[in-house]
DNA sequence: TATGAATGAGCGTTCATTCAT
DNA sequence: AATGAATGAACGCTCATTCAT
């Protein structure tokens, strides 16, 4: 007969040994080349057991259900990215408005393509599974990231840095994902950079006059 | 969903009859509804037909199955903001790119927001169900009428019109994405605009001096 | 991905329609069947199903769950045998002890071995599954009737009825079940009618006599 | 539960040293209170161990077998109660069948309600996991105990004394079971004892003048 | 043409049991 | 001897899809 539990989306038990360690990168690896083939509805636990060469049963000693672990993939991944940006950001504080677009897009972009095939195989479950809850937050962490930038440049002052710093962030989202998906090479990614720098350099040119909405 | 892959994802038979298309709208509309009310993993073909009073065999007669009729009701969301914008583009040939994108940005938050609670239930379906590809083919749209408005600009001249075009398309996605879900009203999607615009124009001003890569 | 919803033990739709009953009913007899051939751990939804000769989608559509499946045979055959001795004991109000128990015990023998083998399946489901529940609740239902009949004993008069009544029940259960389980034949069955007889009687006679506790 | 049939129920080793005891009694009283706080089929080996305080592997070496720690569970229990009320028949050989009956009942009441929620705990797994032949076979004890018992009885002769035992015995602890699933308490347990008196020396009171059928 | 009962492949998940350490 | 991570068979159950009516 079957039981139910409270379904839990937080890991099941902490990597401490090294042991553990390497079978959940395993297992996210699996995760991840899994999705790659077959997308998301053709994810199902026991491929990616198969695949990272665990028995389900391991599998579910460390994540407590499916969401849970396409949930701690994605947020592996999109932390990454997002503590670099933030990183970036940390590090220009006091500079110009170009300065600090150029750093940050290099390190957004750098960090979003170090493995494309990664961030290709993961736009599906981040939308779903309530995986956005996570991209939700990481972006937050970005923009905040973001905005205390910017009210230390030197060459501007904006009135509603807040919103700016949101805008900017989610801007970037989007064309970055393009270029991703279309299969873009190292080439294509450097040029990404120039324009997500323009991008937003213009725009903060520009809401840098806006007087308060 | 998880059912063999590439099937047909074109409807089933033409709309000609106004029988049929009101039949398909309820059908749309119902699909909708389900989707906001349980999500994309608690959409089932039979929850649809019941919302929309049709029986599943007739659903099926309009469909060849589930993915078509996500697939279908994204088509007609997206299609009709690809529209409103591309209508807005053609109809600022010639202008000023501060002009150009006050309009076309009006135009594409006024279609994205007429009905938010569709583009909010869309956003998932968007992404699963190969429906990006038809997301990603009316982005393509829209970036070819901005494509074909821009080189007609008086006050710019674009060195990679093209590319432009496209990371302007995708950039302004991830902002009216995060508004929408966040659940703004009227006054903040003008706001929306407003910095949409600023953008665009930022952007566009920065690139017009930017030499080819 | 795996929804839940609340667990329900009725049944999933009314049997109106003639067919259903006797799907239904089918599904009964092949539980019972799987129950007396495999034991309480070995009754799967799957053996049930095929030896029903349905598919399990199609049990699925008349029970919400296993259990409520387990609890429905139970309930019918537990109410069978209760509805038979509360009959019996509605027909014997302002009769003598020794005719009222004659009959009621009868009654009850009868009912439940009509079928001894349906009896000898359902001890194991009765216990376990929260058929417990129903099977306290015909219980009860039976008590109340001895309780109404008791009370209007010509020959004796009772302090505590109601107490009374539930020992009486509760005492017959016991050898009824040791001599169905013991595999008894017809013969055997009408010299348990007689010691019950005799156990209820001289019960009756006893209590009669007691003061209240 | 669901496995292979027909293992061996025996225990493992023989609890020859005393740490042997007191462990099986740990785990038998893990066993109870897991039992008690989730039901029959919460019970997995793991929690039992957990609360037991040692490994599952330590488990296994007394016990080959969940089914197996079960059945010594509930032979405990039975087998104590068994034991009480075979104590009492004997110590009552030789006098009248008031003070047999008002013995035996109070022996079995005791035993039975000593720890209540013990025996609360094990109705099922006493129904389920082949327990019932336990169960049955420490009734034939007692059965056989009130026979050698009843046949010296100073004021009464019985034609089917056998029978008459097994049924006297089989009718008690239906009433039994449900004063204790009833949540009963002392007091009640007393009164129990007086109707099972009631019940059993009106019984044989009543067939000590029935003719062999 | 419209229906909706029936299908059954396939999913996520559990947990008794083993055995390398 | 004691451990507990790993195993994987087997379960309950869902739901897209079909097709007899």
């Amino acid at each position: 007969m079957n039981r139910k539990r409270a379904e839990s989306l937080s890991p099941r038990k902490r990597p401490k040994q090294r042991r553990s360690r390497v079978t959940i990168d395993t297992i996210f690896e699996a995760t991840i080349q899994v999705l790659l083939a077959n997308g998301l509805d053709g994810v199902t636990t026991i491929q990616i057991a198969d695949r990272a060469g665990v028995s389900i049963g391991s599998l579910y000693q460390y994540f407590p259900n499916k969401r849970a672990l396409l949930a701690a993939v994605v947020k592996r991944h999109v932390g990454e990215v997002a503590d670099a940006t933030i990183e970036a950001c940390k590090s220009m504080h006091g500079k110009t408005i170009d300065d600090m677009c150029a750093t940050m897009m290099a390190a957004f972009v750098d960090a979003k393509t170090r493995r494309p095939e990664v961030s290709r195989a993961l736009y599906l479950p981040s939308a779903a599974v309530n995986a956005d809850a996570i991209v939700k937050e990481e972006s937050s962490r970005c923009a905040r990231a973001v905005h205390e930038m910017l009210i230390t440049a030197t060459d501007a002052k904006f009135a509603q840095a807040q919103l700016v710093s949101n805008v900017l962030i989610a801007s970037i989202v989007g064309p970055t994902r393009a270029v991703i998906e279309a299969g873009g090479n190292r080439s294509i990614f450097e040029r990404l950079k120039l324009h997500l720098t323009a991008l937003g350099v213009g725009y903060l040119k520009e809401v840098s006059t806006i007087s308060t909405g």
